[in-house]
Parts: C-alpha cells; structure tokens; sequence
DNA sequence: TAAAAATGCGAGCTTTTACTCACATCCACC
DNA sequence: GGTGGATGTGAGTAAAAGCTCGCATTTTTA
C-alpha cells in the first residue's frame, strides 16, 4: 500500500456563516448517505443538496473521504460518550444489570438511525476510516477492562484484555448485523435479553438469581 | 436504491485454453485484491498481471462486480462445504469438543489467506455481494438449528433461531476481527478456547466437565 | 468607510476507469 | 485443408467524478 497523499486538512470556519455552511454539507451528506446509498454521494450532489457550491465545500473538506469520516467520527464519539456514562452508571450494579445495560445502550445508538449506520459500516471500510472504529473498539475495550478490575471478586474470566475483545466485537457485530439484516431485533426485548444471557453466562457463570443453579450432569 | 442494469452473465469457457484464461483472470483478481488492495484492482491491471487482454476479460466477466463476486462466491462455497463437514463429524460429540471444533474450522478458513479474507470482508459491501455473505450466515444458521434439535436435551436455550444468530454473528465477526486486527490471534489457542467457552457456557449452563460446579453467591 | 480577511461561487479541467468493437488467431471437425 | 465457431487482442471511447482556480460577495477590523 503506497503512502496515501495525505491532504492537509482546510481551514476551519470561522463566522457564524461558515459554520452553518458546513452543518448544511455535513447534513447533506448524512441524508444522502442513508437515503440514496454511497454511490450517490458525489461530492457535486452533495453540494447541491447542501445548496452550497461545490468550491464552498472543498474549501472545508479536503476530499470526498474527510466527509465520511467526520460523519463517521462524530457517530464514534457519540457511541464512546453514551458507552463511558453508562458505565459510570453501572460501577456498582449487579453484574447482570450493568451487563443489560452496556447493550441496551449499544442497541439504542443504533436505532437513532438505522440507514445512516447501515452506510457507514459499508461505507467506512471502503474510505480510511477503519482506524476511527478500531480506536472506538480500543476505548471500548479499555472501558470493559476498567470494569472487569473493579468487579474481579465477581468474574471467573482470566485474560481481561481478551475477553474484552470477544465481548466488544461480539456485541459490535451483533448490533450491526440487526441493523443490517434484521432491524426489527433492535426493538425486540429477547434480543437484549439473550446478548445478555450470553455475556454474563461467559463472565460469571450462570445468570440464575442465585440457589436456583441447575447442574446438567452429563457422560465425563 | 434504484434497481441495477443486472448484467448478463457472459458465455461460459468451453475449451481448456479458455478455463485456463478464467483461472489466470481470478489467480491475478485475487493476487492484485491481497496484495494491492482494493483501488489498485481496476479491470485493466487485473487483465495486465493475468497476461490476458482486457477484451478477453470482459468475455467471461460481465463487469468488474463479477469479479469480486466470483472470488467470494468461491471462498463462501469453502466455508460452507468445511462447516458441513464439521457439522457432520460432531453430530454426536460432547457439546464442549463440537462447538470446539466448529470455531476451530472458522479460525482455520480464515488464516489460509488473511490478507484475502481482509480484501474480501472489505470489498463485499462496496460491491453487491452482501447476498451471498448473508446467504453463507443464513446456511450456518440452518446447520446450527439443526444442530441444536438433535442435541436439544442438553441445551438450555430456548429460541434455536435467534440462539443460532447470536452465535453465528459472534464467530464470524470474531473470526474476521481477528483476521482485520489482531492476525496473531488466529494462532493463538486461547482464542478458541475462549470463545467456545463462551458459546458452550451460552448454551449449556457452565462448561466444568461435571460435579465441579461452582456458586458464586451475590446478593439477590 | 476603506482595506483586509473570510467566505462563497461554479464553469470546466483533468484524470481515471470501466467497457466496446473491429479484427486477428486458434482449434475442432468434416 | 478448409470452414466456422471459439477465443484473444488492445487501441480507443465515453462518462463519471473529484477537484481547482479566478473572481464575486460578505463580514470583520481599524
């Protein structure tokens, strides 16, 4: 892979005037990304949608690319700040609950808007952006990490760093393939349920309140 | 999304001379998309390192799309097959030693050709060939479900479906993590053991071969 | 209010790249 | 060996899309 050009980043706006202008552009791109696809997210188009010339938006986005990835930034940054609050929220929480809630608050970014993350999956792979969501993946990571220490007593899993990437990517992958392929399992409650079930069976070793463990005895 | 011109498929190779022109198009498509990337696959280049001319590129391969397409349509097959097989062979082994193996078979599809498989994850979107991806998870569901009525006595999950999905959405997107980020993993044992103790933990109660079942007693 | 700076404009240049077509060559079959 | 279908060729076409640049307009500043 030869060294990419590596356009300098423009000028940022300074008035009130340019600022608008690239919220329009950003707005723009994010409506045609979600409603017409990556294909039709020509930089011309998106101007004329923006109502913005096509030099006005050069003169803030260095290329097409930069484009995709503030959105795409912006979008990671929101995932990290909801991601970091709730597991503030949840420091003490029984496992099971801070569990439910760490997903539920993965499923709900999704549903805010399913076309647009739709496109930037597929969108953000085909620009430069992987790195964004990998330093999201790493945060989340280190968000889990955090957690896992504070409550070890409670956990049986060994390598925190390991079990971190398992539990981020699983939960990112199964986010994104409900989106992508079955956007109705964002709002059904069995969907959480059973990411749940799943991840707190592998943290700690059963869900069951307590007494109730149930021993399948099976041929050693 | 408006619908696509849908090309037609070109004329299929009838003499060897022709099967072996097919062979060096997709040996130089796949060569250029691992080695290359993905923007340095133009159909001239491809053409170029296969020793074939443009024009006999476009007699078997209606657009640069098929090409692509091709090449994952032939690696899906790969998984499909291996994971039947896999499937087969485990019908009536513990649940621990099954779901081992079938992870096992995952991670050993995907390091034959990392740099590939990273091409292809990465490709697969952009171009049209979602279908045949999603046609691959929605096959491993089928072999999963099936899986899960023989062995129902043993599991605990309720909904096969949906079980079926969270675990096939886990792997591969665990397995392509892997592939896309942390390429030592796929040879890294405890990968796989982890993950299968946390989809056998998922699906059974707590992996300990037997009687050493632990309670681990919070407040209700 | 005048100069300077910031912002906005959009025709069109440039490059890239998928793809065609008219023709040459090879091979099977009689 | 000759005929017709299969295969191979590559210069050239056409369309798309990213991006520039010289100039107009608005806002800030002194």
């Amino acid at each position: 892979m030869p060294a990419k050009p590596l356009p300098q980043p423009r000028k940022a706006p300074r008035q009130k005037r340019s600022l608008e202008t690239v919220d329009a552009i950003l707005a723009a791109t994010a409506h045609i990304l979600s409603k017409e696809g990556l294909e039709k997210a020509t930089t011309n188009h998106i101007a004329a949608r923006a109502g913005v010339s096509i030099g006005s938006l050069y003169q803030y986005f260095p290329n097409k690319e930069s484009l995709v990835r503030a959105l795409n930034d912006r979008h990671t940054q929101e995932i990290l700040a909801l991601l970091s609050r709730r597991f503030e929220e949840v420091r003490e929480a029984p496992i099971p609950d801070a569990v439910r809630a760490i997903v539920r608050a993965m499923v709900d970014v999704h549903r805010h808007d399913p076309d647009l993350h739709r496109v930037l999956v597929q969108a953000t792979p085909a620009v430069g952006a992987k790195v964004e969501t990998r330093r999201l993946e790493a945060a989340a990571g280190r968000l889990l990490v955090g957690f896992f220490q504070a409550r070890a007593a409670e956990l049986r899993i060994q390598d925190f760093e390991l079990s971190a990437f398992l539990l981020v990517q699983s939960v990112e992958a199964l986010t994104h393939a409900a989106v992508l392929e079955h956007p109705g399992l964002l709002e059904d409650e069995r969907f959480v349920e059973e990411t749940t079930r799943m991840i707190v069976g592998y943290l700690t070793d059963g869900v069951e309140p307590a007494g109730k463990a149930r021993r399948s005895r099976r041929k050693s």
